[in-house]
DNA sequence: TTGTATGCGTTATCAC
DNA sequence: GTGATAACGCATACAA
């Protein structure tokens, strides 16, 4: 024995009760602790019988790593950062949804900040997860240039939807925002409509572009002349739509259809309308964009264009777990499809 | 110099290029790494000179505490859990955007999983939670009976939102969800109606019974017989408005008005009277309940009792970090209040 | 196949 | 005030 007293060990400290680390379990195992480690990643091979006297204990003495140790010794903390932009809007939480239970079966959690649409917000949220030391990031859409978010995440596996950009530990893919705008125009075009409104969501943004760009092909494909008096920007949320008819309307030119780049503008749009004694869709059909949840009951259902939100954050939380096992992530780009529902009609005229 | 080789230092492994470590700066500003610690979490006086070297070197090395470390030396991960429901729905996400908001202010990151209104799914995210070492968890309505809830939160700082209950670290508030119910209900009293239907939530829901307990208290009150074909129990979510409005309709009960347990619900049941060629507020006047942001924008605008969730979700926040500071948090319970829209009317016969 | 030793980046305890 | 030094709980290189 050594005379030497050994150091009172550091009191307990905030370990809450009842927490049981691999060290106890290897004692209860009689084994080394690393051996207890190596059966818990699989980094090694380990006897039978060994595995079988650890996995006892584990069950014993309801042994579970420590996540933020493991992060501290292995460089992993089985935790994703998520980046959306506005938490609270439905469109995102769908595929935070997606996102959380894809993930949960791996082990991963997943961390959500918010950039609020906001190039700074969205560098000091990246930020704040890099420094939580996450284990790759994924970023739904946003403002920051892809140079400045390459070079961001530089290193760390990335998954980015909704744009497309390549570089090494980096996956993007997208939705056909184009051929989904095409599609509703068409249909409108189909229904015999020719003087088409738009509402553009933030042209800051991809999504937003794309959307134009497909009305503007089919428009084209259909040989209708774009009146750029038909056209009006706005924000993606139901205040802009609403705000956007009325602009719309005070340029006093006439329409019987509109395509509105996303459902939550579109709502407030048919709201917009109202108000100016103009009914969906007797007097405007209405075209939507993403079909979020409540498309479906709204006054009068809305016809829009569905990408399932929820698989789109599967998706990419599928794509983060390949890269992390070292695999390559496939692209499986949904198809837009248009759902229609009662907020289009054909034109009787 | 030591004649003894110095074990090669393990690789610099995984940790991302760029990154400043607290040992750094202290070698940076020549002083030694505890006193840089105790800079950064004022634990104890240090000199003014060393504290000026140091900001300089932190500023110049652009340091950045590694969380994760921290975590594991300290026992704080300067994280807190937030149990939600469903994370997807229009009220837990302003809920999670205030809570985010509160908490960033204080270095502080929300980890957010869900319980799925489902028990088992809630004590396992719960656990997820421990296991990873949050430093206090914020639980948002929820299935976990209370005692189980307290079980197995014991220790740790604890905030409940839509409960009532008491424990060492713990501390709930709620809604004054009954009053809402019954300001909700005397206005459609006020306004002439006598036959008033009422859909409820998930009745294992507190929020769901107090709410028909407002009811409840509002039609006494008024010496209105309570019919019980009038009412019917639902989910909370717009399919199960709509699948109410039903089931109440094929009970050939009629009814002028009627009061739904929430908005999304209330949006559902209005596409449901629609489908039955009931008009609102024509035909029925209906009152909602929450005052979610889509409540402005539905055909009509909703009629509901405004909770405001951003700030409940704040808060929750504010009381979690005043008990994370040593502080008691302070009851700061909203009065409901009734914001009168366009779907309800006074009843003209 | 297994155990030992060391390090991950920080905080906390102690002695000076 | 300040600096060694020992944890925190785990993973891993290396020796056995």
């Amino acid at each position: 024995m050594n005379a030497k007293q050994p150091p009172a060990k550091k009191a307990p400290s905030s370990r809450p009760a009842g927490v049981v680390t691999l060290e106890q379990v290897a004692e209860a195992a009689g084994v080394s602790p690393s051996t207890v480690s190596r059966i818990l990643n699989g980094t090694a091979a380990v006897s039978q019988a060994k595995k079988d006297a650890v996995q006892a204990a584990i069950r014993d003495l309801g042994f579970q790593p420590n996540p933020v140790a493991r992060g501290l010794a292995g460089g992993r903390t089985l935790s994703i950062g998520v980046v959306t932009q506005i938490i609270s809007s439905p469109f995102y939480g769908e595929a935070l949804l997606g996102i959380e239970r894809e993930l949960e079966r791996a082990g991963y959690v997943p961390l959500f900040v918010s950039g609020n649409w906001h190039e700074d917000d969205e560098r000091k949220a990246i930020e704040a997860l890099l420094s939580r030391r996450v284990d790759g990031i994924i970023v739904l859409a946003g403002r920051l240039s892809n140079e400045k978010l390459v070079q961001l995440t530089t290193g760390l596996p990335t998954v980015v939807v909704g744009r497309q950009l390549a570089g090494p530990k980096l996956y993007s893919f997208g939705f056909d925002n184009r051929l989904g705008a095409r599609l509703a125009t068409q249909h409108l075009i189909e229904q015999g409509h020719r003087r088409i409104a738009f509402i553009a969501g933030d042209l800051l943004h991809d999504d937003a572009v794309e959307r134009q760009d497909g009305y503007l092909d089919a428009m084209a494909a259909a040989g209708l002349p774009v009146d750029p008096d038909l056209m009006v920007q706005s924000d993606f949320t139901a205040a802009g739509g609403m705000l956007a008819v009325s602009r719309l309307l005070e340029r006093t030119v006439s329409f019987t259809a509109m395509f509105v780049s996303n459902d939550e503008m579109a709502m407030g749009a048919c709201l917009g309308l109202h108000r100016r004694n103009l009914r969906v869709p007797d007097d405007v059909s209405l075209v939507g964009f993403d079909d979020v949840v409540m498309a479906r009951y709204t006054m009068p259902p809305l016809t829009t264009v569905r990408q399932s939100v929820y698989e789109i954050g599967s998706e990419a939380a599928t794509a983060m777990l390949a890269m992390l096992n070292g695999g390559t992530p496939k692209a499986q780009l949904q198809t837009p499809e248009l759902v229609v529902r009662e907020s289009t009609r054909r034109l009787l005229r």
